[in-house]
DNA sequence: TAGGTACGTAAACCCTT
DNA sequence: AGGGTTTACGTAC
């Protein structure tokens, strides 16, 4: 009898020996529920160059490797040498191959491709998948993606400076299916826990599940996990704090801290070259970090702390407590108030929740599994991105793919062009952006790993017809018009991204804007099989060459362009024009410049052309500073100002700041807001002597004190300051020698951030302040260096406005 | 369990005097 | 003491 088909989105994969033959695990969430796929009987492969070949038989033999087997192929290197596979039955013989081989100096392609990702790949597998038993597994990848609902449980402990833990909160609030119901229908579910160790207390929320101690706390929670059967365990810090104590104190207690589908332990891994990040694998289910994933999705903030980020995101304020008094009050209240506590603990899982909900985490997570093949919980990964969607293209047109560092040669591609900018004060200027430039070079001009092997192979072989010569790129590069990937995986990720905007699905837009961007980056990256600076250059220097041009084409046609970088160009509109015949000029300088560049590329390459410029921004004053000192202009340093309506359509003004110290988290809240007021009364021509020198007066007075603080990463270990100590690095080592007197933690010594003030004794930590305030240092290097940023344009200077002060008394 | 380069600024460091 | 160079950080794109 025939099998049905089912589907499911794919939760994780591993691969293991088990006995003689390597086993694929896959856990899939379908519309029944989890589900375990096994997968036994796959080889692992890698190749070998057919001159090699008997070499490298003969070394296995001797070596005692079993080969399954070992086949000619219709496949070829980048460099035109035909290869054989070599197969294996487990990953260990697959292993000490591919170590036999590599210490003969006998290169394996393709010998760093793992079996289940490998399975998964060749069938065009991303994330949602079809399965059969017809009557063994068969899977392949579904033709659409699934709808399907993962569900989310948000986690956080508390426990003591030491490590006992107190209480674990469970929150959850996921949408319910209702087959009911029409679609519109949609119901939630909230689900509120909080596990605490002490004596049951009449009057607490229900919410409240005592335990009577520790071990039974652990026990609780696992029961708990397997009751609710979350698909996706989220948190803050999770992996690296929650799961981890759960581990160590269920490893303290002799409880199996059995969390997966199929009652397993998690399994841990490290990163072996740096870090102290922790992989953790949990049959079944995925654990997804809810900082790891904001950073994924390129948000950034100056803190990644869970109350910074629900304040931000969320407009939630949860009062901001140094740390000791913190775990301090959280002792307190487990000792006394442990209603407060549960409330406390609860509370930080919900914000977790919210925090998912408002960027859509989980459904950007999901996305990008789908449209690169990246497990869920995967970090980073571009370059993996990259090979799950091209390496099994690759093979079928006949290649195997090189491997990292074939790459390699003496050449180094540049970066984005960034113009000498024209510093002034000006009204009206508009900003042309390339959308997404690299990309659309991509597209346009065929940049591809394939299509350079091809394009040269063809430029070599020569082509009579004109319309087959290959694309000229730089550094020797050509492509080849028709063999090549991807211009066609950008051109349908481009359209997907059209589709999503027009839905205004924001997590799709954003996590399909984040592959497109990274092609470019992982092509310039060593890290990565298919570099080559041929490549990179190809793209790179092409935009030089087209933000030039344009620039020049804007010039002709009379108007000053006063900066650019990488992808975008300032134009001078000129002070005597309307708002309304700026939007004119704007656009009529775009369809101008998109006009131009079809024609020229068709002329030049006889190419259609992806490029596209968007008039994107009116400044009505603009600000280019100098360079600090000098007269020539900044580069990625300016300020402006735009009108943006509200929705009853009345206009405001709204202040524009790019790299200057309003938008630098290392200068102090004092001259972030000197600059900001001083900008707008400049801007709107206000008089700005008095407002300077009540500043100036404030500061000495005392009245800014808690605007003083400068807040720094220290990016390494202390111990690693050597060659200079910066003054964050003197706060912090100055700190952590009282923290050690006072028998206190030391908190500077990994990585990590330090809030600190000049004093006249120096830089101080915050928390050990214990000198006067330097005011006369935060007068000159905080709203000195701010004023003369802009003063010059007006005709005077910090110095000019504060000795008149002087002179007064 | 490998996306990139370009750039400005402050302060420390180092050398010469 | 002064000036050039290096280090560190954060940012634009």
């Amino acid at each position: 009898m025939l099998q049905p088909i089912q589907r499911g989105f794919l939760l994780s994969r591993h691969v293991q020996d088990k006995g003689n033959n390597l086993q694929i695990t896959l856990w899939l969430k379908t519309e029944q529920g989890a589900q375990q796929l096994v997968i036994d009987d796959e080889l692992a492969v890698f190749f070998v160059e057919e001159k090699n070949v008997n070499n490298a038989l003969e070394i296995l033999q001797q070596q005692g490797v079993r080969l399954v087997k070992q086949q000619s192929l219709a496949l070829k290197t980048f460099e035109q040498v035909a290869v054989h596979g070599f197969y294996f039955a487990n990953l260990s013989q697959f292993y000490r191959a591919r170590d036999c081989l590599k210490a003969q100096k006998i290169k394996c392609y393709e010998d760093d491709i793992r079996p289940d990702d490998r399975y998964l790949m060749e069938r065009f597998i991303t994330a949602d998948l079809d399965f059969i038993y017809a009557p063994e597994l068969k899977c392949k990848k579904s033709k659409e993606p699934l709808a399907i609902d993962l569900t989310m449980l948000s986690i956080d402990l508390e426990c003591s400076m030491s490590g006992e833990l107190y209480s674990i909160g469970l929150y959850s609030n996921n949408r319910v299916k209702n087959n009911s119901c029409e679609l519109k229908c949609e119901l939630k579910c909230e689900l509120k826990r909080v596990l605490m160790i002490g004596e049951p207390q009449t009057d607490a929320a229900s919410y409240i599940l005592w335990v009577e101690n520790e071990k039974q706390l652990l026990i609780e929670f696992i029961k708990q996990v397997t009751l609710i059967d979350a698909d996706i365990f989220i948190g803050w810090n999770v992996i690296n704090f929650d799961f981890n104590l759960l581990q160590k104190r269920c490893d303290l207690h002799q409880v199996k801290l059995a969390l997966g589908r199929d009652a397993s332990a998690p399994r841990w891994r490290t990163n072996n070259n740096n870090t102290d990040q922790q992989f953790i694998e949990i049959a079944g289910r995925v654990v997804l970090d809810g900082i790891d994933l904001l950073r994924t999705a390129t948000y950034s903030f100056p803190s990644f702390s869970l109350d910074n980020v629900a304040n931000t995101l969320l407009g939630i304020g949860k009062k901001v407590d140094d740390v000791d008094n913190r775990v301090d009050e959280i002792t307190d209240n487990f000792l006394h108030n442990k209603q407060a506590l549960a409330a406390y603990n609860l509370e930080d899982c919900r914000l977790v929740w919210l925090i998912f909900e408002k960027t859509q985490l989980l459904e950007f997570a999901q996305l990008r599994a789908q449209l690169t093949g990246l497990v869920i919980d995967r970090i980073g990964g571009s370059v993996a991105a990259f090979t799950n969607l091209y390496l099994p293209k690759l093979h079928r047109s006949g290649y195997v793919a090189p491997n990292m560092g074939d790459g390699v040669s003496g050449l180094v591609s540049p970066g984005g062009y960034v113009m000498d900018s024209i510093p002034g004060l000006y009204d009206n200027v508009l900003v042309l952006d390339f959308k997404s430039l690299y990309p659309s070079i991509i597209r346009t001009f065929k940049i591809d790993p394939m299509g350079l092997v091809e394009g040269l192979l063809e430029k070599e072989q020569g082509y009579e017809k004109a319309h087959k010569q290959p694309i000229k790129g730089f550094d020797g590069a050509y492509f080849s018009r028709t063999k090549h990937f991807l211009p066609d995986i950008i051109t349908s990720l481009w359209l997907e991204r059209d589709k999503a905007k027009l839905q205004k699905n924001a997590a799709l837009s954003q996590a399909i804007k984040i592959i497109m961007n990274s092609f470019y980056g992982v092509l310039g990256s060593t890290g990565c099989r298919f570099f080559d600076p041929r490549l990179s250059g190809s793209i790179t220097k092409r935009s030089h060459e087209i933000l030039k041009t344009t620039t020049l084409w804007i010039e002709e046609k009379g108007y000053r362009v006063i900066y650019g970088d990488t992808d975008s160009i300032f134009v001078h509109a000129g002070g005597d024009k309307t708002a309304t015949q700026c939007q004119t000029l704007g656009i009529e300088l775009q369809d101008f410049i998109n006009e131009k560049w079809q024609r020229t590329l068709k002329k030049d390459f006889d190419l259609p052309c992806d490029l596209e410029i968007e008039f994107e921004t009116h400044f009505t004053k603009f600000l280019m500073p100098t360079v600090r000192g000098r007269d020539v202009g900044t580069k990625k340093r300016y300020a402006g100002l735009i009108t943006l309506h509200n929705k009853d359509n009345s206009p405001y003004q709204k202040l524009v700041f790019k790299g200057l110290e309003s938008v630098r988290t290392d200068w102090t809240q004092l001259a972030k807001e000197f600059q900001q007021t001083l900008y707008l009364k400049v801007f709107n021509q206000e008089q700005v002597a008095d407002y300077v020198k009540s500043m100036v007066e404030k500061t000495l007075r005392g009245e800014f004190d808690d605007k003083l603080i400068y807040r720094k990463r220290i990016r390494r270990k202390l111990s690693e300051y050597i060659k200079n100590v910066p003054p964050h690095v003197k706060a912090a080592r100055l700190a952590d020698e009282m923290n050690k007197k006072l028998a206190k933690p030391l908190r500077y010594q990994k990585r990590g951030w330090i809030e600190y003030c000049i004093t006249i004794n120096g830089p101080q930590a915050l928390e050990y302040l214990s000198s006067p305030l330097d005011y006369q240092f935060y007068i000159d290097r905080q709203l000195c260096a701010v004023a003369d940023g802009i003063l010059p344009f007006i005709g005077t200077s910090f110095g000019q406005i504060t000795d008149a002060q002087l002179g007064l008394f």
